[in-house]
RNA sequence: GGGCAAGUGGCGGAAUUGGUAUACGCGCUGGUCUUAGAAACCAGUGCCGCAAGGCUUAAGAGUUCGAGUCUCUUCUUGCCCA
């Protein structure tokens, strides 16, 4: 018998393009299956393989079942990583990428995809980058961009603002240097002009995972409060504040105000203030960084009023952790129930005053109270709960004109400029005027220069000598270019729409064909992705819906699915080195040693793949050694596809030696001998393999893949006993064709070969489904809700007729010695259930 | 600190959603074939027990004729937010 041949087989499929699942003229069902593109950083890695294989599945699955597919690919290809390696290798950005897009293209081809290349699009290409900045325009001329003054995470020693989760530990993620509080004049995409609809729609979006939507909702992070005006003590001028927790107003003891408050103006000056301004800046913006920073304060001579207590005043503080751009940039500190307001007045000596309590008295407060209460030392509040006080309060503020009730959001604008080369530029010009004007949509592109010298520190396109040189087309005026570029998730928030129509070169967005292909049916991506890109991409589509009244879009993908990591175990030599895994030798189950001096390895539990950790495993090396359709399996195989998968080379050495096993069937039809042929277990066998068909079919729907696959090796075993059967072979060739159709989305270069082999002329149409065809079914029977026996029975079996079939069973005759049956409980085609008591 | 998941053999995991726990695969053990090994094939494999049988889904309680699944408490792990 011959092996199967993989590497020839997978060759001659690859090169027929086969099965390329874009269109099917007849039907007109749509199915637009995407997954996340990858970042061209070199070569593909295990998580890509598992991304793009669960995509092919379902991209497939959908094609073989009448729908027409969109199943495209593409580079998101502008970022950073290409000029710290072009740096390294004194290669220029633009080239690198292009050599990574050529290396990872050829290893996607490899695995066998479905995808349609004619699509293929990439982000640092001008004829994708020019249709964003025509977006950009777009949504300045619609008021959803907006230039501010705001602080940003800056990196002293890169020399570049760094994004809120490019700070870790109040650090640069690459240099590791303290991260500084700087003002810079920024491009802002207006997204929360959205944050009720972000917020509201993700009802809409039933396809997704809860918990992707849960984190969604945090960081939106809707909060309802209001502002109250405290009057100054010594003048008529009032001091606007926010609060969440206008509950605890009668616990106020003091006001901070940010150090860009306008009443700071009074104290430009101040030696004392300048110095802590400083200070101040020495602190990143995020949330973490405040919330761990020491709580710093400086007394100004300034008092207020209480609005609600009269004669009652509060002292003005200037403190760290009040930032201008959240609210009003003026609190009042209630210390007893917010931790920040707590430390600051043990800090400082202020008033601790307790308004809510658990109802335990006289305790001191070691830390800030934030449960759950009833109100105390509240005046006409006393006696409320929190939710209560609230609208209370709320309603005598605004009775009293002291103030307003306030939706509030955690969600910032998106702050999209980068000091930065390898990025889209912005297409913005400063007049000598003094204004600032977008870029006449016919003189775009506006193109990166490719002369520039990436080792000047700062912005490279700054530091140009004549590019951002320019005069504006139609005036003939003098101007410069904005030289800072965009940051790269917006390359990633329209791609999807450009997808449908990647090479209308009249409109960024093709009206027709969004309308027709979106909303994407199914993204695949990680989790890593399911605040920030997700979000975008929702902004995007809401905002391009706005500026384009026939694109009547409101969110981009209907279902998501985010699949888990791929991991491996780690290796470290004696000495506390990382080892690779071909540098470990196997002793026995639990040993391993190094191969070059065979010293001892410590092997660590299994962990994401990780450069740094040399736990990587390389897919191409894989696809050499076992094949696609074996590296396909195996990483389908082991895990659910949305927990992380444990790389196993023995895991997809036997997934190979399955394939080679499936081949030999699909021969040994052709080798079958039978004479004598019984035809009274054909309808049974029919039915079995039909009851498979269904199994698998409702696995792969419910993206179950290493439950169909478990079922495919069931199916398996099932044909090989009938192999020696006198069923006729053609019952059998036509169940074998079948199967091997199932294997078309898991399997496709083998699965193909098979049914070309069979002959099989409906190729590319999946089995029909037919649910409930077991004849016979495995019936428990229970004694007293313990299982004495199982029965094989017709389907539909009475509870009398089973009474019957058990009245003589060894098994179950005993338990009713001395006893009688006090209840029965039948459940049709499942249990029986005797209650026994002592006669 | 808050929120959300999850915890099943030596391992990855399955269980039709309250009805046969441990499917399927890996690993391991024994056998056939082979000079030997690899491959392939056959058989076995949750734990205790010679057996009959008993026990078992992180631990403990509860609801139920019946709980891996529902409720509560505790422990552990992971993720997100702080």
């Amino acid at each position: 018998m011959e092996r199967y041949n993989f590497q020839k087989i997978e060759k001659k499929w690859r090169e027929k393009k086969f099965a390329v699942s874009v269109e099917n003229k007849e039907s007109n069902k749509k199915y637009y299956c995407l997954e996340m593109f990858p970042y061209p950083s070199g070569k593909i890695h295990m998580g890509h393989v598992r991304n793009y294989t669960i995509g092919d599945v379902i991209a497939r699955y959908k094609y073989l079942n009448g729908y027409n597919v969109l199943h495209p690919m593409g580079w998101d290809s502008f970022g950073l990583p290409a000029e710290n390696a072009s740096k390294l290798n004194n290669l220029h950005p633009q080239e690198w990428t292009n050599q990574n897009i050529s290396t990872m293209k050829k290893q996607l081809k490899q695995l066998g995809l479905s995808i349609d290349w004619d699509r293929e699009i990439s982000t640092c290409d001008k004829e994708y980058y020019k249709h964003q900045q025509s977006i950009f325009i777009d949504f300045y001329n619609n008021g959803l961009v907006s230039r501010k003054e705001t602080y940003v995470n800056w990196d002293p020693v890169e020399k570049t603002v760094l994004a809120n989760e490019q700070v870790i530990n109040g650090k640069g993620w690459r240099s590791n240097a303290i991260v500084q509080r700087k003002k810079l004049s920024q491009w802002f995409f207006n997204i929360t002009k959205f944050s009720n609809e972000l917020l509201s729609d993700l009802e809409k979006l039933k396809g997704w995972p809860e918990k992707v939507k849960l984190m969604q909702k945090n960081w939106i992070g809707k909060s309802y409060g209001c502002e109250i005006n405290f009057e100054m003590s010594e003048s008529s001028d009032k001091i606007k504040v926010f609060t969440t927790r206008p509950d605890t107003i009668f616990g106020a003891s003091f006001i901070a105000l940010s150090v860009d408050h306008s009443l700071s103006k009074n104290f430009k000056d101040n030696k004392d203030f300048i110095k802590f301004k400083e200070d101040c800046n020495k602190t990143g913006t995020t949330e973490e960084a405040l919330a761990n920073a020491e709580k710093l304060g400086l007394k100004t001579n300034l008092y207020v009023k209480h609005p609600l207590i009269k004669d009652k005043i509060l002292p003005i503080y200037f403190a760290n952790f009040v930032l201008m751009d959240y609210g009003s940039g003026a609190i009042f500190g209630c210390p007893a129930h917010d931790q920040r307001d707590f430390d600051f007045a043990k800090k400082y000596n202020l008033e601790i005053i307790e308004v809510v309590s658990e109802g335990s008295k006289g305790k001191k407060l070691e830390e800030a109270y934030t449960g759950n209460g009833k109100l105390i030392n509240s005046s006409f509040l006393n006696g409320l709960n929190i939710e209560q006080a609230k609208e209370k309060i709320i309603n005598e503020i605004e009775k009293k004109n002291l103030g307003t009730k306030k939706t509030l959001y955690r969600l910032k604008d998106w702050g999209i400029s980068r000091q930065r080369y390898w990025g889209c530029p912005i297409p913005m010009l400063y007049l000598e005027d003094g204004t600032i004007v977008p870029v006449e949509k016919d003189e775009l592109p506006v193109t990166l220069p490719k002369d520039v010298d990436l080792n000047a520190k700062g912005n490279p396109l700054n530091s140009h000598p004549s590019w951002k040189q320019t005069v504006q087309k139609s005036s003939g005026k003098k101007a410069i270019r904005e030289t800072d570029t965009l940051d790269t998730f917006v390359d990633s928030s329209w791609y999807f729409l450009r997808f449908c129509a990647p090479k209308n070169e009249n409109s960024p967005l093709d009206e027709k064909q969004i309308n027709h292909w979106m909303p994407v049916d199914q993204y695949i991506g990680g989790i890593e992705h399911a605040i920030l890109h997700l979000l975008y991409s929702r902004f995007f589509t809401k905002g391009v819906s706005l500026c384009n009244k026939n694109l009547n879009l409101s969110e981009p993908f209907k279902n998501l699915f985010t699949q888990g990591m791929v991991c491996h175990k780690s290796f470290k030599d004696e000495k506390g080195n990382w080892l690779y895994p071909d540098e470990v030798e196997k002793i026995d189950t639990k040993t391993f040693v190094k191969k070059s001096d065979k010293t001892k390895v410590i092997v660590g539990p299994p962990e994401s793949m990780s450069k740094s950790k040399k736990n990587t495993i390389d897919p191409e090396d894989m696809v050499n050694l076992y094949g696609a359709d074996a590296v396909r399996w195996f990483i389908l195989s082991d895990s659910p596809p949305e927990k992380d998968v444990q790389w196993s080379n023995v895991g997809v050495s036997s997934s190979n030696k399955f394939l080679q096993k499936i081949w030999n069937l699909n021969i040994s039809i052709f080798n079958r001998k039978i004479n004598d042929i019984n035809k009274n277990d054909e309808e049974k066998f029919i039915k079995e393999v039909d009851n498979y068909v269904s199994k698998i079919d409702i696995a792969i729907n419910n993206f179950r893949f290493n439950v169909a696959i478990a079922q495919f090796y069931e199916l398996y075993n099932y044909f090989k006993d009938k192999l020696d059967t006198k069923l006729d072979n053609k019952v059998l060739k036509e169940s074998v064709i079948k199967f091997m159709k199932l294997m078309i989305p898991f399997t496709p270069h083998l699965a193909y070969e098979c049914l070309e082999l069979l002959k099989c002329d409906t190729i590319n149409k999946w089995p029909d489904v037919n649910k409930n065809l077991q004849l016979e079914i495995k019936f428990a029977i229970q004694i007293n809700g313990k299982t004495r026996d199982i029965i094989t029975i017709e389907k539909d079996t009475l509870e009398n007729e089973i009474n019957d079939i058990i009245k003589d069973n060894f098994k179950i005759k005993k338990y009713f010695e001395n006893q009688k049956v006090i209840k029965t409980i039948f459940v049709k085609n499942k249990i029986i259930n005797y209650i026994t008591s002592k006669q």
